[in-house]
DNA sequence: AAGTGGTCTAGACCACTTC
DNA sequence: AAGTGGTCTAGACCACTTC
């Protein structure tokens, strides 16, 4: 465990225990430095993690305060991140929900234009395309549709599109998802996606427009993603 | 100037200019080291800000690489954090477009339990409502349903709520506003919403719902913002 | 003037990847 | 074994806030 992940994970407990109180100030960094025995440099970067996370304030020259948030937001601290790249299955892991995939198309495709400029392939290149309606616990979430360059993905087969496409990624291939471009805009469904989804033509959707990077660099995927209004959020936090 | 930002300003432009090209190794972090004439430290910092604006990948063990990224999203970067927090006026700073204002209610209730809940005030406690239409150029972009503790935002007044609200706690209460916390799902807009934002009823919405603190860490603002469907995109990158 | 957090260094040691 | 980036230290110096 490193020791910055530790000071941190302990000024955390403190904060959602109740030993620093919403709005009070955070013992100086040389007292924190004392009290955990290491450097000013990994006090600040344990800091700086719960700065990210939400949790606390730092002002130069005044000290570090803890954030006025309920006791709720803290533990899970308030999004989880770490699922933000985990694709609709690693989403759910460990949920108790059931996932189930209905593939309405999946086939090799030479890149339009639009596609091929956001996968950054030229436009006569081969790619994926993948069409599918996600499932929690048989209840449709969200319809995806993906773009992938077959010369970043190969082997993808039929089976592997019915289940995890980020599993076959992570786990055949061997590749790493590292990040993600997004925006995100709401949207009417398409009568398409009135009976895909199973919802009322008065029912708006969240599309998250993106791409997607591998831990090398390639991107690897662009999808649209349009989720059921009532059933996603999507949560972020915004600092200075 | 500080100098991991000239270090991070330097290899973005190398960037955008293609000297540095898409899926290319960079320099290993000695090598900048004595180009910069700065310590590992400082390298690894400027390399830190231009992995979160998502310009390039580090790979412990195998080096640091450009991601495969079209020209147009390096300068300015793939979206401008730094605006999110800036408030509606600040968006539209220097863009040469008009922005105004209408003011539907402006009154001092007490808090409902929910919105005590999201303000962490007492149910009894004043707050102030706020709900306003905010245009550009005379077009409606969204309207603002505001809560603000009158303690801790005293003497707003009609013409503040006219103008930019954030404007004033800036200015003349000399405060600071530090970060928000989001989460955004897509609505319908209902009856009232659709004269005021003069859309029609099958034109969604994308709401934000949002906790605003200040540099201290006191929670000022519990906000719900529905934004005109196709005038608005929320941009975000996650990276592992 | 005193106290806060921020930047930066030189260097030790470590975790991980590649060969 | 060699090369990559990551963690961590002790300490100098700085920017900013508070008194």
């Amino acid at each position: 465990m490193l020791k910055y992940e530790m000071v941190a994970r302990d000024i955390q407990s403190k904060i959602s225990r109740g030993e620093y109180r919403p709005n009070e100030q955070l013992p100086v960094m040389s007292d924190l430095c004392e009290t955990y025995g290491v450097s000013k440099i990994t006090i600040k970067k344990a800091m700086d993690m719960l700065v990210s996370r939400g949790l606390i304030i730092k002002r130069r020259g005044s000290g570090s305060f803890v954030k006025n948030i309920a006791v709720e937001e803290i533990n899970p601290p308030l999004q989880d991140m770490s699922r933000q790249l985990a694709g609709f299955t690693g989403e759910y892991l460990d949920t108790g929900v059931e996932v189930s995939t209905i593939v309405h198309e999946f086939s090799v495709i030479q890149a339009t234009p639009k596609v091929a400029g956001r996968l950054r392939v030229r436009p006569e290149d081969f790619v994926y395309y993948i069409c599918r309606t996600r499932c929690a616990d048989g209840v449709p979430q969200e319809i995806e549709y993906t773009y992938m360059p077959i010369s970043v993905v190969p082997g993808l087969s039929y089976e592997d599109v019915q289940g995890s496409i980020y599993g076959y990624i992570e786990r055949t291939l061997g590749l790493k998802v590292y990040s993600a471009h997004r925006s995100i805009r709401a949207v009417m469904p398409t009568a398409e996606e009135l009976t895909r989804l199973k919802v009322g033509r008065d029912v708006p959707l969240l599309e998250i427009d993106q791409v997607v990077y591998l831990e090398d660099g390639r991107l690897f995927e662009y999808s649209i993603c349009r989720h059921v209004g009532d059933r996603f959020t999507f949560f972020s936090i915004s600092t200075n």
